[in-house]
DNA sequence: AAATTTCTGATTTACGTACATCAGAAATCG
DNA sequence: CGATTTCTGATGTACGTAAATCAGAAATTT
């Protein structure tokens, strides 16, 4: 049987409530007793009953996810997984509000960030846009001791608790590799389709494709990026420009979200151009895309665990306890038409 | 605030020990009052605190992982996640036991099954060899009321209650897909290193690769299946010989352990011979392999993830809740070098 | 209608921790 | 040395559930 706080004071020779006030930090215990205490603890291996403890204790914990707005699919995903988690908020005592921004809007994130100042909060999350307001405003909270947890795309420069989401760089840079497997030794032209440079996650997506690019496939070539926003109708149409403008283009890489435009200017062309395709997110659409052979590979993120790993982080926070970085370590999925869930 | 037992007690119009009985479906219950009293349940939505029920309840899970022997880094691994396991069990409640028998050796599994027979467990995980004297000696298990899960590698026929693992059909197919691009138009001869047709999960995984390189890599020829017993020196042996055997050979799919062995009969034909290899399982070899090119992508079944999801549901089932299927997936990682965590 | 059996209610203790109160001991100060 | 101040012990309640006991009500049988 695992050892109880009974069990210390015991151990230590000391009441119940001295053992009390050690483990919870309160005034009111001599520094001689206190190590005896501690040294017992340590001794005979006491670990707290968390479970026991919040049940004694019925803390909830207040925390608001910003998000930005858009129709994108990718987005409606991390919504509704935000959503499910307010479901689940009752057993993990949690309270969740979700805060919607225009999407790449610096201003309305900083106002949304600075509307929370002074509040009691055991946490915000916020898919971040990068930018030196955005930054400032993160810090004032973390300096009011707010937890904040960046989701999906981080802040360069900022105090930030945590980010949850992928290692962008690599993701950049296994896109590229596939990609450049994918089309042999061929020569030819490789369209990349972003949603904002704004964005950090984007930036570096870009970044870590571009390196392996230049470095082990040099008979690929780059064309110059195309922002669509995220935005499928305006994806659509860059992308169908691009199509028409070059014959050379041998390889797509869409490293943000808006995909249903870019698969709708796949199709017009299909089958006449032969294009080798990977893309982010796993939605309905790119799924269905990549069972038809439009898309031959998808990265993807599980915002699900994006989400629940920004809540357990948050809340680790609050209670000032630290988090097993491995643990919360968001992996990069890669699915070809065989392994789709 | 989440209801309690006390409101389902004063919304049913009985005392707290009727709800108890219904709650815990103990007999002494009237046919009406119980209809009564779910009513109120469902009609509040209350839900048990689970926390509260097991500090209540005081209970432990009595557990046996039954394991393969071997030296290949894969069983390591999954033997150094099961004793991972048990240094967390005070927290979880359970009490976990290992037992080893020889790999491959039906008697030796069937005897470790039948001692269990009679003992008072929440849960028996095994890495099951397929074969009808164990899928009897699991039946019988599953007869005493204890639940059985498969790890890794599953049961064709047997009534075991949970198999936590990959779906090893798509790890083969993807497998094949990944060669089979990663060759380009390519012709050539493919040599499969298996560790023994008598697990499930190799021959699923060369039945998955053999059907997607039929219909989609005609070029490709498979060459006869060697089979290594996931020892490094048999498969060393095996594949230097095959090498010499056919300069046909462009690629190589190993679907077992023991690919320490493959990577040493690999290096002695580098870099004279170019060849595309796929392998499973992330082990300290095949990772440096990765990176240093002799490996060009490796599947992975997280083993962490297996053991932890193979524990929630042996505990789930002792306790007569159902699982739920989609969180206890386990997920197929595809590493190329530059996603390696 | 009495005797029995089957339900139900009321109450209590327990799990491990948090937190509050109050009395008394020990240390420190004047 | 007495008067504070600071520390410590003892005790009780609470969190939400499990589980046990016993008395009494209701239903069933004789």
């Amino acid at each position: 049987m695992r050892p109880t706080v009974h069990d210390i004071a015991a151990a230590a020779g000391v009441s119940l409530a001295t053992v009390d006030r050690v483990l919870n930090q309160r005034p009111g215990v001599r520094l001689v007793t206190r190590e005896k205490v501690e040294a017992a603890i340590r001794q005979i291996g006491y670990v707290r009953d968390v479970a026991a403890a919040n049940l004694a204790k019925g803390r909830i914990y207040p925390i608001v996810f910003i998000l930005p707005t858009g129709d994108n699919s990718f987005m409606h995903g991390l919504r509704s997984e935000v959503r499910h988690a307010t479901l689940r908020s009752s057993f993990e005592r949690t309270e969740i509000r979700i805060v919607e921004v225009p999407a790449f809007d610096v201003s309305a994130l900083v106002a949304a960030l600075d509307a929370l100042q002074g509040r009691d909060l055991a946490g915000v999350a916020l898919v971040a846009t990068d930018a030196p307001e955005v930054w400032a405003a993160v810090d004032r909270l973390v300096y009011e001791r707010i937890p904040v947890v960046t989701l999906v795309s981080d802040l360069t420069d900022s105090a930030r608790h945590h980010y949850a989401g992928i290692d962008n760089i690599a993701a950049g840079r296994t896109a590229a590799r596939l990609l450049g497997r994918f089309l042999g030794g061929h020569d030819g032209d490789i369209t990349v389709l972003a949603g904002s440079m704004l964005v950090r996650d984007h930036r570096e997506r870009l970044e870590g494709f571009s390196a392996v690019m230049a470095a082990e496939f040099p008979r690929l070539r780059l064309l110059p990026v195309l922002e669509g926003r995220d935005d499928p109708e305006l994806a659509r149409s860059l992308v169908s420009k691009a199509l028409s403008a070059s014959k050379d283009i041998i390889g797509v890489y869409s490293l943000g979200a808006g995909n249903r435009g870019l698969i709708a200017a796949l199709k017009a062309v299909r089958p006449k151009r032969e294009l080798t395709v990977v893309v982010h997110e796993l939605t309905q659409h790119t799924r269905a895309a990549l069972m038809d052979g439009t898309i031959d590979a998808v990265l993807n993120q599980d915002a699900g665990h994006e989400v629940r790993s920004a809540i357990r982080v948050m809340k680790a926070k609050a209670d000032g306890q630290s988090v097993i970085a491995d643990q919360e370590r968001i992996r990069l999925d890669i699915f070809l038409k065989d392994n789709l869930p």
